[in-house]
DNA sequence: CGACCGATTGAATGACATCAAACTAGGTGG
DNA sequence: CCACCTAGTTTGATGTCATTCAATCGGTCG
């Protein structure tokens, strides 16, 4: 199996006509799109296989829980949360994503996206139609490649995010701190100061804890001088007191 | 891209020399394995990528954190755990792995093998090697879809299990005994009626609870009627009861 | 400016961890 | 084959920590 080169000259596949959009050879559908041909400025080519979508408000869905799978996604700005309605339950949300990022990747195999996708806050996606790849025709090979290499990569972070079932909750939070951190840095976001685009309740929820709980800990985290929290403005003063707290 | 057909035509790619073993239409490797041209009973050509190796004793290693990735393995009988050292702490368990099941999908990417994975009980894996997957050649494309299908069915039933983050023990052990119910009826073995291969203290650090809680919850699922519970021997007598208490 | 949603903080209840001890099963060696 | 030993499991009592209920504060939008 030819190895996919990881540092390749970068190229933009689309011009970005909105602020604070992810460059695209720091997106998670680079190897993709570059693959497709889409690192050359074809436009006609491009439209065939990726399509640039407007930007969706706050609360808008990508697609819906069950709905059959159709495309892949690659967020160019802002961010999203995946949420499942076991039976009539409240939702819970299984997971964050933010740009640079893929969606959809979980839907391929089931044929249903298994969870609905929001916007937490305007946001705007790259669309990559499935049914169209029969047109990348003699470079599915190294599409397929570019694929693998996307898929294994979201296993293994979401295995090693695992530790986060430890039934301490300052472990919890401070493993999803550190977690969001970790994937800012990865697209050339600075990984000691983020703002937080989801709510208190979306964090409890996902680490399946109480909103006051969640609450209590980021005072806490600040009191002590690990973190300095304003509201959704984070950034982390300590870091290994952090990496501390999620052993 | 083609779709991999879900129910082709049963054909053993290597015959059982063990007892219990699960035969090859029902194991994760037989889309991979039937691309790679083992659904004939080639000894030879199988043996170049696909091979087959002696069972592993109670408590052996298939791999290591950190080592290298080579091979995605297979179970054809047996079960394994996947273990995480963080630090000098103590290891977390971050999933296990039955007969029939694909264990190392999620090193593709990262090049390493993310956790050690050790043998449970006695078990025997099919072994196929990545670096001699240039002899596919024109099969390559193939063998990539079926790759695909196995690393988005591994993502969104990961995906899908993440209710586990959820507060009560109840809902955890729950989850998890319906999860594994699932897995085993999957491959064709009977769902109400299981043998766990783990430890007490193996569910409790995977769930993150105390190995007391996870006793006291099999005791009271089993005098509550939900389940019947002898040590390591599992029957479960109200589904309905053990679904309503993931909810 | 007032209403509403999200975030914070306090007090009381409840659930799970911890400590401790008895019991069981499987394996080993005499 | 049996006695023993060890690891695993179960059960009980106590303490701690997170949830729950409740009230207040702050920011945003109409």
């Amino acid at each position: 199996m030819n190895k996919l080169p990881t540092n390749a000259p970068a190229n933009l596949c689309l011009p970005g006509h909105e602020d604070h959009e992810v460059a695209c050879d720091a997106c998670g559908l680079y190897g993709i799109c570059r693959v497709a041909g889409l690192d050359t400025f074809d436009l006609e080519q491009l439209d065939e296989v990726v399509t640039r979508r407007d930007p969706a408000p706050r609360g808008q869905a990508l697609f819906t829980e069950g709905e059959p799978f159709h495309a892949i996604y690659a967020i160019k700005s802002g961010s999203f949360k995946a949420t499942t309605q076991l039976d009539g339950d409240t939702p819970h949300i299984s997971g964050f994503y933010f740009t640079g990022e893929l969606i959809g990747l979980d839907a391929i195999q089931p044929g249903r996206y298994p969870t609905t996708v929001t916007a937490l806050e305007k946001s705007s996606v790259c669309r990559l139609e499935f049914d169209d790849l029969n047109k990348l025709d003699k470079r599915l090979p190294e599409f397929q490649q570019a694929l693998i290499t996307a898929l294994s990569g979201q296993l293994s972070q979401l295995q090693a995010n695992s530790a986060i079932n430890q039934q301490i909750a300052d472990r919890r939070l401070a493993t999803f701190l550190l977690n969001l951190s970790l994937r800012f840095a990865k697209r050339g976001m600075p990984a000691e100061q983020f703002r937080l685009s989801m709510s208190r309740g979306d964090i409890g929820n996902y680490l399946g804890l109480a909103v006051e709980t969640v609450s209590r800990l980021f005072s806490r985290f600040h009191d002590d001088g690990v973190l300095r929290v304003n509201n959704r403005e984070v950034e982390i003063l300590n870091l290994d007191a952090l990496q501390q707290l999620t052993k």
